[in-house]
RNA sequence: GGGCUCGUAGCUCAGUCAGGCAGAGCGUCUGGCUUUUAACCAGACGGCCUAGGGUUCAAAUCCCUACGAGCCCGCCA
């Protein structure tokens, strides 16, 4: 099936057209942390983006933080404080933190530095700064003018009736601050200002280079036909009939003469099986958590690989790193699909930095190492991993430790147990004549490398060496009747050790602990019996 | 109540627009790698394409209905 093509394509081959300059544009309000669903709007963006540029076609694309946007309740991230600042504009609000100019800024920043790292580069445009330098004017005249015809568009597609005294346009009181609380009194065209009164009690007159903003309903198609956007993705809280793409649709076309963009739709992203990604309820993973958990290529290629309208089940946890490896399986395949190089290539983040090195087994490397660095960059060294790129190394151990710390279940972590675990109960003879020989050698020797370890588990089975013959008078039989199969061995070393039937490689595992207590926990599960 | 989107292997999903033998990865199982594990390689198992009806020579695909999941319809992304 290779002429499946990637949805993102599919768009570009929809939307090219002869000689039209095309923009591509996304927004989210900055009024809370970013999280990963929101990554869904740029990433579908960015890849819509990348693929009408591969058509060779002459594309921008454009962020606009709604930053003008009133703050809407006092979220559970902010203090009683903020009670007085309900209803002002976001950029008008101080900053939660302190250290940046506004309130937006300070959700925005860590978002536009988080794009950087996933290699999305749009143009970035503020609201407020948009407003204020007189992009929306023409727009905000002909709403207010055609305010009638836009209550009815509004009516006839949503089925609600604006109320007596709405306009689509909402000054901010240059008393309180509020945008949500002022109504339209009068405008004058040449003056280009707008009267209204407040229910703080104020009345006054604003300028429309930023005495306010247009309601979201009329500032969105404001926005496409002020910009020219022609391709724009949104949350399917739009997609609704009556909802706010379908009158802005109807309000760009009849009001402002522009065409629509081609919409794509996009669906939510769910967290595990705890339903919808959503500030409100506080079911959340942000971007700079996930930044901290795995390459930004794989938070691409989450999104990627899904189209927009099916909804995607992201589960932090042991899906995760399944959905890594898949990703460098892909990365390192040879027979991968063109499909799948599409993929690849739309999954390209900033700054590559590739190492052999699977995910999942660095969570092995890392627990052996006990998260300490040299350690880690030792046991790679010795596995015959290409070491040269140190930097790409370290990243992967620093993302795989969030991740054992923050999402890992408990079944991929492994530590070393204090005591005895029960289900040594379980050993055979052959396993406990193992051990109790295993730890006869130790007693004797110096400390072991891995791969001496590693080689000593082997030599049971040949006839001949020590351990052999240990393990046959142990269990008084003679050396050539001696069947011995390893793997055997291997479980009862992880039963005896960390309480489970499998481990991280044998050797260098034992290697890493301390000798003394090797010797006395192989005795102790070898000759326990409850 | 009205609307939007989705339902394909145990799991995650392609394939649906343009009807033409039911696909991939993961997991599982089996075997291989004579240094064998949570590494690697090969193979196998696995499906009434949610259900029912319709159109058609031919339907996962188009049409209708039902069921299930998620969301929107509070001008609020």
């Amino acid at each position: 099936m290779s002429d499946i093509k990637h949805w993102a394509d599919v768009i570009a081959d929809e939307v090219s057209s002869q000689g039209r300059k095309q923009l591509v544009a996304t927004g989210i309000t900055p009024s809370g942390h970013i999280h990963i669903g929101n990554m869904r709007e740029v990433v579908t963006a960015d890849v819509a983006y990348r693929a009408l540029i591969d058509k060779g076609e002459d594309t921008d694309f454009i962020y606009i933080a709604d930053t003008y946007d009133p703050l809407r309740k006092v979220y559970p991230f902010l203090d009683e404080s903020y009670a007085q600042h309900v209803g002002k504009p976001l950029s008008d609000i101080p900053c939660p933190c302190g250290e940046h100019k506004n309130y937006s800024e300070h959700f925005l920043e860590p978002f536009l530095d988080a794009l950087e790292h996933l290699g999305i580069r749009p143009k970035v445009y503020r609201a407020d700064e948009l407003y204020k330098q007189g992009a929306y004017v023409e727009a905000i005249k002909q709403a207010l003018v055609k305010r009638d015809e836009i209550a009815i568009i509004l009516q006839k597609l949503s089925g609600k009736t604006p109320a007596d005294n709405w306009s689509p346009f909402n000054p901010i009181c240059d008393d309180c601050g509020k945008i949500n609380t002022t109504v339209v009194s009068g405008f004058d065209l040449d003056a280009e200002t707008v009267n209204y009164e407040c229910s703080c009690g104020r009345s006054g007159t604003v300028s429309m280079n930023g005495g306010g903003k247009l309601t979201w309903r009329v500032d969105w198609p404001a926005r496409w036909k002020a910009l020219g956007v022609t391709v724009e993705p949104y949350g399917k809280d739009h997609a609704s009939r009556g909802g706010s793409y379908d009158t802005g649709q109807a309000i760009s076309k009849e009001i402002f003469g522009y065409e629509a963009p081609y919409p794509i739709v996009y669906e939510w992203i769910m967290l595990g099986k705890q339903g919808a990604m959503s500030s409100s309820t506080g079911v959340v993973v942000s971007i700079s958590d996930m930044l901290k958990v795995v390459p930004p290529e794989v938070l691409r290629y989450l999104i990627i690989r899904t189209k927009p309208e099916k909804h995607i089940r992201f589960d932090p946890a042991l899906p995760l790193l399944t959905l890594v490896d898949e990703f460098e399986r892909l990365h390192s395949s040879d027979k991968a699909t063109p499909y799948d190089r599409r993929m690849i290539e739309l999954s390209h983040a900033a700054g590559l930095c590739h190492t052999d090195i699977p995910f999942k087994h660095m969570t092995t490397i890392y627990q052996v190492a006990a998260g300490d660095l040299e350690r880690i960059l030792e046991i790679v060294h010795r596995a015959g991993y290409d070491t040269s790129n140190e930097k790409c190394i370290c990243e992967l151990a620093y993302n795989v430790g969030n991740w054992l710390k923050m999402y890992a279940p408990e079944n991929a972590k492994f530590s070393v147990q204090e005591d005895l675990p029960v289900s040594a109960a379980t050993l055979n003879d052959l396993q406990r004549a193992f051990l109790t020989s295993f730890a006869d050698i130790l007693e004797r020797s110096n400390e072991l490398s891995g791969e001496q370890y590693h080689n000593l588990v082997y030599s049971s089975k040949e006839d001949g060496t020590e351990l052999n013959g240990l393990i046959a008078s142990s269990m008084g039989v003679e050396p050539d009747s001696l069947e011995v199969n390893p793997k055997e061995l291997f479980k009862a070393i992880y039963i005896s050790v960390l309480g489970q039937a499998s481990g991280p490689k044998a050797g260098w595992f034992l290697s890493s602990l301390e000798k003394d207590l090797i010797i006395k926990r192989f005795r102790e599960a070898a000759s326990y019996r409850p």
